[in-house]
RNA sequence: GCGGGCAUAGUUUAGGGGUAAAACACCAGCCUUCCAAGCUGGUUUCGACGGUUCGAUUCCGUCUGCCCGCACCA
């Protein structure tokens, strides 16, 4: 029997079938034929991830004295993003060259026609620069020599991308490989999912989906500080929907384009000691992980090179879960030093400055920033859950959930349902659970089959009511994981729940 | 975004230019004193749109979605 931990590491297809099998995750607008990069959780997922979220605001918000909670607007002032440098080169068309796979921004790609004799022989292409006339020259004489062309070669007339005709896109070669037929035409390319204040769609009416929910921490830093007592170091967390345009939705709700983050902007004097306090954060998050049932052997560390770190950012260390498609982030860690109270103190004129009342100081915080999706978790969750087994010489699957994390806490069963008796004893015991937590009614088939329905939808506990109730008022406590049976009564069983459900 | 593969029931799959099938699952009933038992009955399917054809789920095209690489990304 195989009762504590689980081996099995399954494929995608497995999890992703199971999900949609039981409930967790449908294809959102299925029946319209899918939308790519968005899905909807059903009945048993909702649950799942509302324990999620529950169990991290409570440990990070509730149990500590240094954090307090926001919840800010997904479309903000579109500043807000200008500050931030989500606004800026991502909002100007792009070009691709499909061979080299380099990104090219399409005002800064110039080309021009190569004309000897006044015959079109060709084109060339280069990027912007101090002295692209002569480039441009230069590359039009190799190319007239190339094709071995006699005549005048006439002084090229450079234009940018964004203005080369349809017919052209095919003909102008990429700057890096010097071919042609490669280069895409100008496309926009967008981060954030554009949308419009008001019902008229003018210019100045333009907002966004917030692409991350870190920005409503910063905006709102004054106020905080200004109502809440907090005194550095302390956090400011939220959770919310996020919404990135620019990414390829791939690996089942891995990656997606509307996707649901947890965060925490940890603020800190610039003089602290940063390094410390963000080892001290790694740890705690990694056992959080450890704690809502993610499998330590499937958790890693990814610590970012200094040479590979975003310009704001003075340190990055990844939590790493592996997934069956790799190894991938899962929760970020970053030292994101004063760069972003910096922005919109600029940006908005506003003095962002916390008065040091110990140090008798003014300076901007620094700040350490963990951040994670909460259907990355969900799928590490069921990733680490998921486990099959053999019962008496019969497969099993069985989702070993955390109790904290299971959807659903406990299966009440009559043992029989033709006997009224042993109806009416469960329905009223499930009616007394159902106060407690979120508990399941099943009197339908064998009591095995009932069991392993459960399993399957990993619920750590089954109540049976059996002719044995009837006489001392006992039940069958039946576990999951060890599919070991106790007898209890009434007050041991509630006293039991409480104590292996709640943290 | 680029390249390749795929699309039949809730799931896994069979089939094939002429009334679409199996297993499991699910629902109802009978039975059942603890691990997917049995019996009876039932629900549900050819991703969408066009074309070819007397007739298309099957052949062709377009779109959408899914999977796998590369790129991008939290």
């Amino acid at each position: 029997m195989n009762g504590s931990k689980s081996v099995i590491e399954p494929s995608m297809e497995t999890i992703v079938s199971l999900c949609k099998r039981r409930g967790f995750i449908f294809q959102s607008s299925e029946i319209y034929g899918g939308c790519n990069g968005f899905f909807d959780y059903g009945p048993l997922g909702v649950e799942l991830r509302k324990n999620i979220k529950d169990a991290w605001w409570h440990d990070i918000v509730h149990c500590r004295e240094d954090v307090v909670g926001i919840d800010c607007s997904i479309i903000m002032h579109p500043k807000v993003w200008q500050a931030s440098g989500h606004i800026g080169g991502f909002s100007d068309p792009m070009v691709d060259c499909k061979e080299s796979k380099l990104r090219y921004r399409a005002d800064q790609l110039f080309f021009g026609e190569v004309i000897v004799a006044g015959e079109n022989i060709g084109y060339i292409s280069l990027l912007e620069n101090g002295n692209m006339q002569t480039e441009a020259d230069e590359k039009a004489d190799s190319l007239k020599r190339k094709l071995g062309k006699q005549g005048l070669l006439e002084k090229v007339v450079l234009k940018p991308y964004t203005e080369a005709k349809p017919h052209e896109y095919i003909l102008i070669p990429s700057p890096g490989t010097g071919k042609a037929g490669s280069l895409t035409p100008p496309r926009d390319f967008n981060l954030m999912f554009q949308t419009y204040i008001g019902a008229l769609r003018d210019e100045s009416a333009i907002a966004y989906l917030r692409p991350e929910t870190a920005q409503g921490m910063f905006v709102n830093f004054r106020n905080v500080v200004d109502t809440s007592r907090v005194k550095v170091p302390f956090g400011i967390a939220q959770m919310g929907r996020s919404f990135r345009n620019e990414i390829t939705p791939r690996n089942f709700v891995f990656r997606s384009r509307e996707f649901e983050q947890m965060e925490m902007e940890y603020f800190i004097a610039p003089d602290a000691d940063w390094e410390k306090l963000h080892a001290d954060w790694i740890e705690s998050r990694l056992n959080w992980h450890k704690s809502i049932g993610l499998r330590e052997e499937l958790l890693g560390l990814d610590v970012h090179p200094k040479n590979k770190l975003a310009h704001y950012s003075r340190a990055c260390t990844d939590i790493t879960f592996k997934y069956p498609f790799g190894v991938q982030e899962l929760e970020g860690i970053a030292a994101r030093g004063c760069f972003d109270l910096t922005q919109h103190q600029e940006a908005s004129g506003k003095s962002l400055e916390y008065f040091d009342e110990e140090k008798k100081a003014k300076y901007l915080p620094h700040v350490i920033e963990p951040a994670v999706g909460v259907d990355r978790i969900f799928l590490a969750i069921l990733c680490s859950a998921y486990d099959e087994d053999e019962i008496e010489g019969e497969k099993r699957t069985v989702l070993r959930f955390h109790p904290r994390m299971a959807p659903i806490k406990v299966g009440v069963f009559p043992l029989v349902k033709n006997k009224p008796e042993l109806v009416e004893k469960s329905r009223n015991l499930y009616k007394k659970l159902q106060r407690r937590w979120p508990v399941a009614y099943d009197a339908a088939g064998a009591i095995g089959r009932r069991y392993r329905r459960m399993d399957e939808v990993g619920t750590p506990f089954g109540v049976t009511i059996d002719y044995e109730t009837l006489e001392n008022g006992t039940v069958t406590l039946r576990d999951r994981d060890t599919t070991k049976q106790i007898r209890l009564n009434e007050t041991e069983l509630f006293q039991f729940l409480d104590e292996k459900i709640n943290p």
